[in-house]
DNA sequence: TCTATACTTGACTAAAATAGTCAGGAATCG
DNA sequence: CGATTCCTGACTATTTTAGTCAAGTATAGA
């Protein structure tokens, strides 16, 4: 039985409960498949998940999960009962690559403090240089996803 | 008790034992912030690592696993006894911090395939499209990762 | 030589996150 | 009605993370 101490770790300022490190899934990565497959199959019927998830090679359970997520923030339409499925809520062209990810809760975090401001670093000089580096890859990360929409993906047209 | 069959997932091109998600954890954090401290304050003599452990806050059992792959990759030299410790092996300046996160096994992976090669995803149209998003990505993540030094965090000089 | 310091190795593990499964319900079309 | 499809929430096996712990080995200095 361990009684570790571990007390010298994560003083306040750092991560809690909500933060994410950084990371990519299969769950950000089933859904930009499938919006795709959307944004490329549901030219005017809605498009059934079980399609998706065959064409895909996807969990169709795993994907009603998913969608539901989609559907809350607006990415997508659903439609029920026979010859239901979803379409695209918006226009390929506007959707964010970067609103993906933030919407089924796989966004991405590369500092493990709360706030983004430094100033909770100060008595540390070399914690905080850190800080720096992992701040400066995230913007890189972010600004790379938001520049990507999924028309963009779409028609392989990538920066 | 589940039973579920699972294999619609992962075809033989994906991911087996070896490959990683794009993630950032404690042991990429740690290590660049142990190793920014050396530079700092090992100017002459070995810095033990009870005093990284102490000015970093961090648990110096899990520092010693770290240095041990960072001496067997050639970053630190280590000196035994009193007044041992590590000091850094080569320039801070040469040491990109790309290679540390290699180093230790925490290599950013932004892709599901073994190979980073798209040849492997034939016949299906959007699922390799995705592909292509999440190679740029790991790109840019790793050109920004190449082109910092360990003595560009030290000195806050980043792209 | 003895002893404290510091690195070295490897096994072990608690907790969290991931990647789903499963059962059942509600709406809608034909 | 009955098949199809979305919808919801609970549940969980597996993997990864983030360490702990014990038992060394090597060296410097008293």
């Amino acid at each position: 039985m361990f009684s570790g101490k571990t007390n010298h770790l994560l003083s306040e300022n750092e991560i809690g409960e909500s933060g994410r490190r950084m990371k990519l899934g299969t769950k950000g990565h089933y859904t930009v498949m499938a919006l795709v497959d959307l944004a490329f199959y549901a030219k005017d019927k809605p498009l059934p998940l079980s399609e998706i998830a065959e064409r895909q090679a996807l969990p169709i359970s795993y994907l009603e999960q998913l969608f539901v997520k989609l559907r809350q923030k607006g990415f997508v339409v659903s439609t029920r009962g026979q010859q239901g499925g979803y379409h695209l809520a918006r226009k390929a062209t506007d959707i964010r690559i970067s609103e993906i990810l933030e919407a089924i809760g796989e966004p991405i975090k590369t500092t493990r403090c709360k706030n983004d401001d430094t100033s909770s670093c100060l008595g540390n000089k070399s914690r905080c240089l850190t800080h720096h580096l992992w701040a400066g890859l995230g913007q890189q990360v972010n600004q790379y996803l938001q520049r990507v929409s999924l028309a963009d993906v779409c028609e392989s047209r990538l920066p």
